[in-house]
DNA sequence: GACTTTTAAGGTAATTTCCCTTAAAATAGG
DNA sequence: CCTATTTTAAGGGAAATTACCTTAAAAGTC
């Protein structure tokens, strides 16, 4: 039961299909996340701790803490391709 | 490729082994799982986190700050528990 | 109360995981 | 070096899990 992840989306008027859109994935395996009958995959976290500008250990309760961490150092060639 | 997760075990002189007794899996997984070959699920990467005194987004590399958030603060039930 | 929108449940094909065995690579001792 | 031991990686497959579909239930709207 991931509560967090629920309310946050909550807090900006989204609902689960247009989260489900924005990872692609279907609205039900959404719900499942939220709800915790999914294990999360990484890479879902990550976008959705960028998604709402906080840490994978706030979304999963590791910590209260809602500030993200500073970002990683891009290297040049990370620079490059956001420029495409 | 958790380069991160590799190092910090070869800091400690631990082989694939011994992590994988400690997080109840077989060695091959973790092995693994270090390699990305398999998505390293959230209680795993919990468990990391906190036996290398890290976060998670450290762990994935999403920054490069490799001090832990302040911990979840604790519960009434979950402290009774701890105790056990 | 009907209509619409949103979320959850049930069922299942397909993907993925995890472990086993074994091979390869790395390390240590003579 | 050469061999023995330890450590890590590869291949393969049963079993567990995922992700999606359909549909039901729940929650809002008017």
């Amino acid at each position: 039961m991931y509560k967090r992840i629920r309310n946050m989306r909550e807090d900006k008027d989204l609902t689960q299909s247009q989260m489900a859109d924005y990872l692609n994935v279907h609205q039900t395996t959404y719900s499942d996340y939220e709800r915790g009958n999914l294990y999360i995959p990484v890479t879902v976290l990550d976008k959705l701790a960028s998604f709402f500008e906080t840490s994978i250990d706030y979304l999963v309760e590791r910590t209260d803490v809602k500030a993200p961490y500073p970002r990683k150092k891009q290297s040049a060639e990370q620079k490059i391709s956001q420029t495409k």
